[in-house]
DNA sequence: CCGTGAGGCTAACGGCGTTAGCCAGCCTGG
DNA sequence: CCAGGCTGGCTAACGCCGTTAGCCTCACGG
């Protein structure tokens, strides 16, 4: 992870994030992406060799902190689901652009630094003491409840702190 | 439902879900659109104001059907919510890209049939006894299944029907 | 001192959604 | 019977997109 990119792409990447934050996935352009950085569009391609390979630099950085983020709660809190849901809730409404870009989509898998998608789904495996089904439930459950409210599909008075404690009490009593 | 449409733009319309279903949102373009029409993609816009007011009468046409599959799954088995989830999933796994094109983004509720919106969300809440907030975990639950499996984001090996089961036992004892 | 690679640049291509403006044919009212 | 307007096509073009080709400058190592 430390010799994945060189600094100047590393540049790239955290503009590229800062747009794709601030003003979402319409604006992340190569060409605003370069202008962010004080050069021309052309000129990214001697650092990545395509808006894909970017795009999955960001994914990298969104499994790389929802897995720090779970482990966290999971360190804070052992064993609690809640917490686990919690902090998984709060990370991707604080990066709702950067959540939707690296989820509703195909993985890059075999883009990925090695391990990193486990990695990323150990602790609600952990909490689940092993069972792999009641883990997809869960996170099935965890990340349809973001998207939804992501794309305000709830009415606008739904009250989603309730439906998430009825959904996980339900999953995990 | 029957005049929110001339005749040539429904044909436009079924032209642009076969276009969808059978390529996917990148070639659902104006111009691939007018083609397979036999026009030019301008002309389009003697029928639709843009792009968007058509994948609204897509969005439209998923609601819809969604509802009746729905309808039809609850009047075969009354109060079975295994019933529900599976009309919901086959009929999503069926028509991937237009689940998708419905549903990962906000919905243009303004721009929808009066009352629809509803009308797709009855039967689950029927069969959650109208409680509002077992409702909408069990809706998140079986979109979050839906979307992961549609992205190839579970293991290919994952045992998916049980994920299904395990989830909705535990949300409806 | 020269060569080379890194990292900029401009020009351009094809595809996208969209607009402006033109035109043929049909339907209707006087 | 014909004049006018509406319907639904058309071409040309604009500005944006990702991307490629090809050029130039400059630092650095042999």
């Amino acid at each position: 992870m430390a010799d994945r990119l060189t600094p100047r792409a590393r540049e790239i990447v955290a503009a590229a994030r800062d747009l794709l934050e601030e003003s979402g996935p319409d604006r992340l352009t190569m060409r605003t992406l370069a202008d962010r950085l004080g050069i021309k569009a052309p000129s990214l391609y001697k650092h990545f060799p395509d808006k894909h390979a970017v795009e999955v630099e960001l994914v990298v950085q969104l499994l790389t902190e929802t897995a720090e983020v779970l482990e966290t709660a999971e360190a804070g809190a052992p064993g609690s689901l809640e917490a686990l849901a919690g902090a998984y809730r709060g990370y991707a409404l604080a990066h709702p652009h950067l959540y939707c870009l690296g989820t509703e989509r195909p993985l890059p898998r075999t883009e990925l630094p090695a391990g990193l998608e486990d990695r990323a789904a150990l602790p609600l495996l952990r909490v689940c003491a092993g069972d792999t089904d009641l883990a997809r439930a869960v996170w099935a459950f965890a990340h349809g409840m973001v998207v939804l409210e992501i794309h305000g599909r709830f009415p606008a008075d739904a009250e989603l702190d309730a439906a998430w404690k009825r959904g996980l009490r339900a999953l995990h009593p």
